[in-house]
DNA sequence: TCAACCTTGACACATCCGTGGTAAGGTTGG
DNA sequence: CCAACCTTACCACGGATGTGTCAAGGTTGA
């Protein structure tokens, strides 16, 4: 065996085994199993421990949100819906005339709409933009 | 007034006014405000809460998650960290021999502490880097 | 002016998240 | 074979999220 159980592999990286278990089951680190189900961690595994421990205290992140960021890698959709909603909050350009406000929102959220329906059911944009009561 | 206050804006966004002053103080939708301190919401504010919502049941997804990617965004940094976790944790590739997986593993802990201690205090790769007991 | 609406702040509550235990039972290796 | 370690499955618990409601007081606009 050139690998560590749970106990050793958490001395060494300053986790505890209860939060390796919890780690593995938010699918962030996925170390091998022996031929009896016991986690066998490897030089990698361990690497990449003290790298979350780095990310987690300086950033001061949650494993959730560190698992979202390995999500939006994976997918590309979500990634794109993200991309539109940003652009749609990133400052609004004020060069653009308030008349054309609406119309360009609707691109972005058009375009949203778009990438995400290809990917999931053929739902041609209902009825989800319509008039705004300006009262 | 060519804007919408919460109460309107809640009933065409399908939010709850309540909700509306949350993702507020979220940080992710953040409305004008009138003389006397009421929010605003323009077409803007109203097609990014549509979007929101959108992002929110179809990705099951928290505030907290999209505020997140917005952090990302901004934060270079960060971007830069997530990135090197990525790549550390991505799948080891099988054609690097057994022998070489800490090294590369270590090469990839080094760009993310180099870049991070770039923009904090000039920490230099202390000691997190020691020899693994392989018992 | 005044009804209708808004603001902030606080209490409430169900549900996660991050952690630590404990129990009952299987695996390892000297 | 057997002590030492591991596994899964629970209970617990403080803190954060998401959401509602209520109170006390200010703003709006016809």
């Amino acid at each position: 065996m050139d690998a560590l159980t749970i106990q050793e592999a958490a001395q060494i990286t300053d986790w505890s085994p209860r939060m390796l278990r919890y780690i593995e089951r938010a699918g962030l680190i996925e170390p091998q199993r022996s031929e009896g189900g016991y986690r066998l961690y490897g030089p990698g595994e361990l690497q990449r421990l003290r790298t979350l421990r780095e990310l987690v205290t300086r950033y001061d992140l949650g494993l959730g949100e560190i698992g979202f960021a390995m999500r939006l890698r994976r997918d590309e959709e979500l990634a794109g819906a993200m991309d539109a909603w940003f652009q749609a909050v990133a400052r609004r350009p004020d060069d653009v005339p308030p008349a054309d406000w609406l119309r360009w929102e609707q691109d972005k959220h058009s375009k949203l709409l778009a990438l995400a329906a290809a990917h999931t059911r053929p739902e041609p944009t209902s009825g989800l933009i319509e008039e705004i009561p300006t009262q």
